[in-house]
DNA sequence: AAGCCGGGGCC
DNA sequence: GGCCCAGGCTT
């Protein structure tokens, strides 16, 4: 380690290799940090840079944006991806004004009480603004401290953030707060960042990870899940006036999409007692179709089913689909593959 | 303590 | 196509 210890060669690094130019560095109010660090969560700086600007230039400080429509709001976040935040941004800016003056107050624990702060960017916000000695625990810091102190596992489970934690408290200075939390940033996003570049690091010499010779094992990866595999019956009823199509409820998979009626169980039953419908499976093996979801495999069993007579079921939400008369109504993949699959000949 | 929230960039 | 990113909120 370097004679003057962690804080010191990472502030020495910072003087010569930081990063001095960043648009909410000039000026670095606490208005403008708070509004970049709330835009930089799970967001990479160059994503955030050209919506800070735009956002600045319509919301120069808090009190205008406290006055500002929620609509107006938002329309300068889209694009940005989670949404909660700007909701909160704009809570936040109305608590501001309302209970504090439009100033954010000097307690770390009253910062992160607000909308949409929690404690490391209430630090964020305090110690690059007014240089205040907190200590901040970004995806970058996580980075360069579970590799220094070779702390293994996911920084997403609770024991191993708190021992993160613990080690960004230890290493922080009570002087010049401000550069070093900004220098850990900027060595997690340029030099400690996934492929790291350890020739260029000021911490090489006491790193754990470097010495053990795999810093790219820390931080542990998100254990991937096993993903569920969960399987459905959809039936194809063939009518006189095409394929029975009905549109699925407003939320979950497909929320909105059409798609076929998924019967559990498939049977001539089921039509009778939950659609009014009076049908005849046909009796021949349909091969199951496969479908993968972010979250879950599925395997879907289509059934196919000759209608004998209805009762007018036809309303806003359910159809007879004719695929070579009628335009193509917004279907799943797999239920399209599978309506493709009935109209052409096998 | 774990799931959820979005979109883009990267390999 | 999987993984990651200047996290916080909710259950």
């Amino acid at each position: 380690m370097a004679p003057e210890g962690f804080a010191g060669a990472v502030l020495a690094w910072f003087d010569q290799h930081g990063r001095h130019d960043l648009p909410w560095q000039h000026p670095a109010t606490p208005y403008r940090v708070w509004i970049s660090e709330v835009m930089l969560q799970q967001t990479q700086v160059a994503t955030v840079i050209p919506y800070f600007e735009r956002f600045m230039a319509r919301f120069p400080d808090v009190e205008t944006l406290a006055a500002a429509d929620r609509d107006e709001v938002l329309a300068h976040w889209a694009g940005l991806g989670y949404y909660a935040r700007a909701r909160n941004l704009h809570d936040c800016a109305r608590r501001l004004v309302a209970e504090y003056g439009g100033e954010f107050p000097d307690m770390r624990d009253a910062v992160a009480d607000l909308p949409g702060i929690g404690r490391s960017t209430a630090a964020a916000i305090l110690s690059l603004s007014r240089d205040a000695p907190h200590a901040i625990l970004d995806g970058n810091v996580k980075r360069v401290l579970a590799r220094y102190f070779a702390i293994p596992g996911w920084p997403g489970r609770s024991a191993n953030e708190k021992a993160l934690w613990a080690r960004s408290e230890a290493v922080t200075p009570a002087q010049r707060t401000g550069d070093f939390n900004q220098a850990m940033m900027d060595l997690g996003a340029t030099v400690c960042t996934r492929q790291p570049r350890c020739p260029h690091c000021p911490l090489q010499s006491g790193c754990q990870a470097f010495a053990q010779g795999n810093p790219g094992a820390y931080p542990g990866r998100k254990p991937k899940r096993e993903k569920p595999l969960r399987t459905t019956t959809m039936m194809i009823i063939h009518g006189p006036q095409g394929i029975l199509l009905e549109r699925r409820p407003p939320t979950g998979i497909w929320a909105g999409l059409w798609s076929l009626p998924e019967a559990t169980p498939p049977t001539e039953d089921w039509a009778r007692d939950e659609r009014r419908l009076e049908i005849e499976l046909v009796d021949d093996a349909l091969p199951p179709l496969r479908h993968e979801f972010t979250h879950f495999s599925l395997t879907i069993q289509p059934v196919r089913a000759r209608l004998l007579s209805d009762h007018g079921i036809e309303d806003a939400d359910r159809l007879w689909y004719n695929p070579h008369a009628d335009s193509a109504p917004g279907l799943p993949a797999p239920v399209q593959r599978l309506l493709h699959q009935e109209e052409s000949p096998t």
